[in-house]
DNA sequence: TTGAATTACTTGATATATCAAATATAATTA
DNA sequence: TAATTATATTTGATATATCAAGTAATTCAA
C-alpha cells in the first residue's frame, strides 16, 4: 500500500488526515440535518458550551477570520439555527444565541459527533492519540513562534 | 499553557497544526513572491515533477475539487506560471506546461519550501515524525473505509 | 471631558470550495 | 458503425476565505 506523497513530508499527511476526517464528518451530518455544515456545528457546539462568546473568540476557535464568522453566523440565522441579539453591556459585540431549532439539532448531532471522533481514531489506543496531540502541538508551537 | 481544545479530541488539533502550518508557509512564501499562494506553489512542485498530470490527478493530490483546479489552473495561467496546451493524445486533457517565470519561482522557492518544512518539524525526532506519519494515515484509513 | 486610539463587527473585492449541470472527447457495446 | 456510456474539464450558483477598508461603540489619555 503506497501513499503517494508529493512533498514527501508528514505535513501533507496531516493536512489529508483533516479532509478525510471532514469528509466523513460531513457526509455523517448530513444523513441527519441537510442543510448544515461541520463548522456551523462546531459554532452550535461552542456556543452551546459558552454562550457568551464573542464573534472574535469564536474566529480564533474555529481557525477563521472574522468576516468569515460573520458571514457563517448571518448564514446560521437565516436559517434559524441562531439568533443575534444586543449585548446591551457592549453594544458592539452581538449576542448570539441558539434557537429552539438550533438546539433540536445539537441534540441530534451530538451522537454523530461521537461517533464520527469513534470512528477517526478507531484502533488507536489511548497513549498513541495523546503522543500524537503532543507532536502536533510540539509543530504548533514551532508554527507559532517562527 | 493551557491549550483551549472546544471538542477535545486530537482532531482539533490535527486542523490546528495545518492551519498553522500554512500561516507560516504563506508567510515565508510572500516574503520571496508576492502574488502566489501556497497551494498554487504546490501545483507548481508537483508538475515539475511530474508533467504528464491532468487536472483530475492534481485535484487528487491537492485535495481539492476538479473544479477548484480548474480555477486555480486559470489564475496561474494568467499570472503567466503556466501554460496551457492541447494534449493531441486526449483532447479532453489539457496539458499544463511550466513557464520559464514558473520554473523561476520554483528556484526561489524551493529553498523556503525547505525551511518552512524544517521550521514546524524542529524539534522531533525522526522515529517520531514516522510515528506521527503512521497514526495520522491510521486515522485517514478509518475514515476512508468508514 | 474631549479627541485619539482601540475594539468588535461589517462590507467589498477577489479567490477558493463544493455541488450539480453542461460540454466535449473517448471508449465501449449492440 | 451508431448509440450508449464513461471520462476530463468547464461553468454556474452559492458558501467560505482573506485582506483591506469602513462603521460604530468603547476606552484611554491629555
Amino acid at each position: 500500500m503506497k501513499h503517494k506523497n508529493p512533498t514527501g513530508t508528514v505535513l501533507y499527511t496531516i493536512e489529508q488526515a483533516i479532509k478525510e476526517y471532514r469528509k466523513v464528518c460531513q457526509k455523517n451530518i448530513q444523513k441527519i440535518v441537510s442543510d448544515i455544515t461541520v463548522d456551523q456545528c462546531l459554532v452550535l457546539i461552542i456556543l452551546n458550551e459558552n454562550s457568551k462568546i464573542s464573534q472574535i473568540e469564536m474566529a480564533k476557535l474555529i481557525f477563521k477570520d472574522n468576516a468569515s464568522v460573520t458571514r457563517i453566523i448571518e448564514l446560521m440565522v437565516k436559517k434559524d439555527y441562531l439568533s443575534r441579539e444586543i449585548n446591551e453591556l457592549d453594544k458592539r459585540k452581538s449576542k448570539l444565541v441558539i434557537t429552539e431549532k438550533g438546539q433540536k439539532t445539537i441534540g441530534l448531532l451530538t451522537p454523530i459527533f461521537k461517533l464520527n471522533r469513534k470512528t477517526a481514531l478507531d484502533g488507536l489506543a489511548i497513549d498513541e492519540i495523546e503522543l500524537l496531540d503532543k507532536l502536533l502541538h510540539k509543530i504548533i508551537s514551532n508554527c507559532k513562534t517562527a
